[in-house]
DNA sequence: TCTGTTTAGGTGTGCGTGCAACAAACTAAG
DNA sequence: CTTAGTTTGTTGCACGCACACCTAAACAGA
């Protein structure tokens, strides 16, 4: 209210935030419980497995796949955990940097990801891509890249 | 990859998402972690002073105000204990409902909120509004209410 | 008035996350 | 070769959250 102005925000620039912020909770949860629902997937593990998959040998540094995650070191360390423990993903070590551990996805994890993608994407499609206009995918594109910051994949 | 394609999503579509989620993150963790260093104030706790804030006399009736943050009742009951037991927000029962509970802000969190603010809105306007051209603010609003679904305070 | 249903809020529990500290392996300077 | 510094991944810990369940109060219809 009166705190706003002293910072020059306008009101239409918090209600924009706050609704930005809103719109990222509800499409998450809407898309995680869908998974969650039809595949027992989280959408965290979702998001290493196709990272994996998308990867040459289907495999990747964990350091490296953390930085394309949004999580941090640690957390990608359990996650894996949990991943390796279904049979998912496996850890191998890397021949060139002893101390280096490659996360290489099976057969297994592979199926599940194929099972799963068909619910991701539509879930993608319906609760965010659908509410753009058809020219405007563009202009959000700059717009969270901008956002974003850094690289999607460097 | 070849999965993108028979659900009819364009390799941009994801990338958009994708860097969507990262934006998001990114930007939420720099504005929880300037709240945080600055003023020892999580972002939730923040919005929960500031709603109560908004609100007349102060006071939410805990359901209203679970639906305002984004947090389920449950996750805004321990919040408000914790904010209890730091002496920003009190319970006070409602006369009408004798089921009900207003959540009401104190001198203290008043304080505490009124502190915090600027850190607020530099952090919103600097991770947040400055990435958006100057007309840009409508575009988003309209893309941004879209997404949200629901309004943002009924 | 009584009984079944709905709503408000809190509690028990388990999970996922980040931070700080750690050990091991690499790297560079002397 | 040695020593100091950096990078890689893991672990101890505490925190915050959601889900399922629970109690109490309100409401509905007979």
């Amino acid at each position: 209210m009166t705190l706003l102005r002293d910072e020059g925000l306008t009101v239409e620039e918090l209600a924009v935030w706050r609704m930005l912020q809103r719109a990222q909770v509800r499409i998450t949860r809407h898309l995680e419980g869908e998974l969650l629902l039809a595949h027992d997937l989280p959408l965290a593990s979702y998001d290493v497995l196709s990272r994996l998959a998308e990867a040459p040998e289907r495999r990747l540094r964990m350091n490296d796949l953390a930085g394309r995650v949004l999580l941090s070191r640690s957390g990608l360390t359990r996650l894996i955990d949990r991943l390796q423990r279904d049979g998912l993903v496996n850890r191998e070590a890397c021949e060139s940097d002893a101390r280096g551990l490659f996360a290489v996805l099976t057969d297994a994890g592979a199926a599940r990801l194929a099972e799963a993608t068909p619910t991701y994407l539509r879930g993608v499609r319906a609760h965010f891509l659908d509410s753009l206009g058809p020219d405007e995918i563009g202009q959000v594109r700059q717009l969270v890249t901008r956002l974003a910051g850094a690289t999607d994949a460097p």
